[in-house]
DNA sequence: AGATTAAAAGACATTTTTATCCTTTTTATG
DNA sequence: CATAAAAAGGATAAAAATGTCTTTTAATCT
């Protein structure tokens, strides 16, 4: 389905949704332990999601990762993108190749729907959303 | 969602539900250009799949892999399950537990439902219901 | 300005997945 | 019984995913 990486990387956005903002950064080092994701591994894969604008942080003392107003409005796929590749979950699930309506593998009529309802579920579901009128919720972050 | 291997095997399964029988067994070396399969790898893979009884084959001159007529009447899973393990299919969207509806992940309300509808496919379509009614479908074999 | 702090960057290590090759064992058949 | 054909098995290798460590850069605070 996703790759480790790609969970780990949608906990660790998930817990500065709810606990970061642009004054409040986090530190790894704060967060690594309540995700449940190895600290330097964690790391490397925020200063992806960094690099590629999908989350904020700023150096130095203070510093750390956040998310901004607009970092919030992102969806779960442009995570997935960064660290997965899109490639990876729209594959046919017998092939490599992107899954394809006009040419469907044999399973494709009675998985296809199912596999194109994630996508859309990833697409379409922003932070925001999952988040709203939650604080602190533990069951965000399962092993 | 299925590893590189898992869905090798199934084309390979797949190309033995129609090409082979109790009387025409099949060579790795006369499948693996047709399902895209490295030949070894392939071997690799049936001969795992046949340890475990998913698949039969008989070694010496005009030997080969085949499917019994009971080997027919395996599901998907049976296959997944030699390859990959049920866990890996089974596992949650954003851990490495099982996806469990008793302690639902908060994404699980989104796509639990889609996963375990697919799950099911695996579990109940059997290698006879995909290949009924059909003869040498290339399309069977995507790459 | 200088010291300190924290991410950024990249080198390095380990594990898992994917893939190949070579030898051994089994078996049908002449 | 000899032979050849085919899977079985084991050793190895390459690639990708996962994980760790060290150095560099930038921001902040004295
Ligand atoms: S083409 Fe294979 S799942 Fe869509
Ligand atoms: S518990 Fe996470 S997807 Fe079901």
């Amino acid at each position: 389905m996703l790759s480790n990486s790609s969970k780990y990387a949608i906990k660790g956005v998930l817990y500065l949704a709810l606990n970061s903002d642009e004054d409040h950064k986090v530190m790894v080092r704060d967060m690594h332990g309540v995700v449940h994701v190895p600290e330097a591994y964690l790391a490397k894969l925020l200063q992806e999601l960094s690099r590629h604008g999908v989350i904020s942080s700023t150096r130095g003392p203070r510093g750390g990762f956040f998310l901004s107003k607009e970092d919030r409005k992102r969806s779960l796929m442009d995570i997935v993108k960064v660290i997965d590749g899109e490639k990876r979950v729209k594959s046919c699930v017998l092939g490599v190749k992107d899954c394809d309506t006009d040419q469907p593998c044999v399973l494709h009529k009675l998985v296809g729907a199912n596999k194109s309802k994630f996508i859309k579920v990833l697409e379409n579901t922003t932070i925001l959303d999952l988040i709203e009128g939650k604080r602190d919720v533990e069951e965000f972050f399962p092993v």
